[in-house]
DNA sequence: CAGCAGATTTAGGACCGACTAAACTTCTTG
DNA sequence: CAAGAAGTTTAGTCGGTCCTAAATCTGCTG
């Protein structure tokens, strides 16, 4: 009986409290999902004034928050050094995400949200809907791989697929152009603006110059100047860099 | 500035816990549209054992947490005689009401959940959504009366839409026969059971006979002895019985 | 390598909503 | 109308999550 209960994964005694998946999701954001994307698998610490400023807490509350689940062996924890996520930790984060998103895209193509509408709703069910509604609203949707946002969804099995390696558009050369892959943004005003302005994953966007406060960019007929912060959060896949992986 | 903050009903400052809302939507249940339905605006007094065996909790704690409502205006309490909504509370208390039969409608209807499966969702969901959401499933529903037990849903106005006025199907006299039209249960097994007899809102059934453990019904050909604690949370609306309202 | 600024943790509270145990009402009934 | 029994409230705790204020650590700079 003294077999293994402590990497005892999956089966949690006790659901973990929202506060706690919400910590868990930051940390696997900020560690590394964060904003390079895709191949995770953490090794990235955070610290605890990064997930005091997501969480609009403050940096005491993260440490008591961040003992707590590192008691639940959720994450590896040392004081000072910051946080990590471990592999039952990194579970919890990815079955949290793959929430969110999925509720993101059904309620874009299901219930007409606008997609950046999308994020405030879903940030409050994620925690709330069953494993029955995640199936049914995976099934309906036809099991997306990417979210209105062009963010990956963590598949069933909680993979994340493979997310075309492309660049910010602050990081394109001028005169590039491409496609919006994804918009990197949790803030309502941003995402406002990029919807005012088409700039929605799947639109076309050229690189006109570069400026000190931002880019001037060509979308469709009209030229915008997208101040250095927009334009970081916006990943461009380039016109044929194709990274299809099979063909 | 000491002009009416107190009875400042709508625009209440925070939010109501999750905890608050359930306690309000059960007076309310208790109160009165727990089993006759219908015509509300609560006269009856709920006791304080009876919403904390709704509640799953001990009365002590029911005491605590009627005190608090009470200051805030949503009940009117007095010790050791029970509570009863105010007209403030009667208002948060449909509200809650009206989401919760409608995410029942919705899961039953755009997700394909069982009729019987619904009510544990919308338990978790109910608290948690916005009032976009409310109107968009609203909308896609075609603004619904009643959700898949039967029970009347109320209007974004408010109002609960009157209902067949029917009897229990342990009322019926012997050879008596008519349509469920409430299944007025939230017990989980109890929903299986009538889910599995094919005794859902709209179904027919006949009375054959009344016995002390039970009623002998008729469903389509087969023959049931229902307990008579089933047999008591079935409505039905007798055939040329009809009561509608504009004909 | 001393000293300092900034980041972090500790200590001590507050609020919420649950609990137990004990005291108190109210109702019923001889 | 005086018990009891049943129902209810009070008092004191607890765990969860947040806060502020006051220590403490880290890492950099001169």
């Amino acid at each position: 009986m003294a077999k293994s209960w402590e990497g005892n994964s999956s089966s949690r005694s006790s659901p973990l409290s929202e506060a706690q998946e919400d910590y868990l999701k930051q940390v696997l954001l900020l560690g590394s999902g964060g904003e390079g994307m895709g191949r995770l698998q953490d090794t990235t610490v955070v610290s605890t004034q990064e997930l005091a400023n997501r969480m609009q807490v403050k940096p005491a509350s993260v440490t008591g928050m961040l003992k707590k689940l590192s008691e639940l062996g959720l994450v590896e924890y040392e004081a000072y050094r910051g946080v990590r996520l471990t592999e039952a930790g990194y579970k919890v984060a990815l079955e949290v995400l793959r929430h969110h998103r999925l509720i993101e895209a059904y309620l874009h193509q299901a219930l007409g949200y606008g997609w950046e509408e999308v994020h405030a709703e879903a940030e409050k069910l994620e925690h709330h809907i069953s494993e029955a509604f995640e199936q049914r609203i995976a099934q309906w949707l036809g099991h997306p791989s990417h979210d209105p946002h062009g963010d990956a969804i963590p598949s069933a099995s909680l993979e994340l697929p493979q997310t075309n390696a492309n660049r910010r558009l602050s990081a394109l050369k001028t005169g590039e152009s491409g496609m919006v892959a994804r918009v990197a943004t949790q803030d309502q005003d941003s995402l406002n603006l990029f919807a005012h302005l088409g700039l929605k994953p799947s639109a076309q966007v050229k690189v006109l110059e570069h400026l000190p406060q931002g880019s001037r960019v060509l979308i469709g007929n009209e030229r915008y100047l997208l101040p250095v912060s927009l334009a970081q959060v916006l990943w461009i896949s380039l016109e044929g860099d194709q990274q299809d992986e099979k063909v």
